[in-house]
DNA sequence: CTGGATCCGATTTGATACTG
DNA sequence: CAGTATCAAATCGGATCCAG
């Protein structure tokens, strides 16, 4: 497998490379949410269970600067900010789409019921 | 999206997971070479580039306790242990492969050009 | 409302030494 | 040859405070 630099990180293969643009807890979800919609900041802080203040703005950053997606300001007060997804952002649906169908075939295999899962989250 | 728990901890979808099971640094590199042939710990250890004892030891530990692998030990002197993947782990190998296509999707869309990456071998 | 900065604990990983 | 244990470094993530 061939091995390369980007950022001043050396990648062994495509999947690390991939998994390092897209990958993590919170970057997948972010971009399923704005697949086929724009959200404001304080709409996906809402939306996604559990994500910290910290984490989103981190995460929203570097998906911006990689061009995943696109950060519109408006100059009003109190501030408004829009996130919409890129082509680039598009492409990437596909996969997570694919990788979530993976994964519940895996948690199938795994004996997780999704008809239990409804009842559990009342535990969390 | 729903929530569950798996090994007491907790999970905010499919996706992640998929990649709690699969992702990280090491495993789909360890998962590839294992795709179509049975490897001794010493060949995957020279194989995988950078894999340090530690990372490959716990990572195939990991791997083999969650069913992508097998591990075969033989009472013999040296010892002889043999890794090779299940069908679990087989299924794994088609999404590997779409990640993979989409990383090298992603390089050529970042200007990462395949023929510089053999030269960029030679500094690391 | 959005977001940057800081502190700090938790987790991950690398290096090293040791074992049968 | 394969694997375990330990310690230290690095990274990550959460909580909190401040700002336009």
């Amino acid at each position: 497998m061939p091995e390369f630099l980007y950022n001043n990180k050396l990648y062994y293969n495509p999947v690390e490379f991939a998994m390092d643009r897209i990958g993590g807890t919170w970057k997948m979800p972010i971009l399923w949410r704005l697949k086929d919609q724009v959200m404001r900041y304080g709409e996906l802080k809402k939306d996604i269970p559990h994500i910290t203040h910290k984490m989103l703005t981190s995460q929203l950053r570097e998906l911006e600067e990689e061009g995943f997606v696109k950060r519109k300001v408006y100059a009003v007060v109190p501030p408004k900010v829009e996130y919409s997804i890129t082509p680039r952002g598009q492409k990437a649906i596909v996969l997570i789409e694919a990788i979530r169908n993976y994964g519940l075939h895996l948690m199938k295999d795994f004996g997780i019921d999704e008809s239990k899962v409804r009842q559990q989250k009342k535990n969390s």
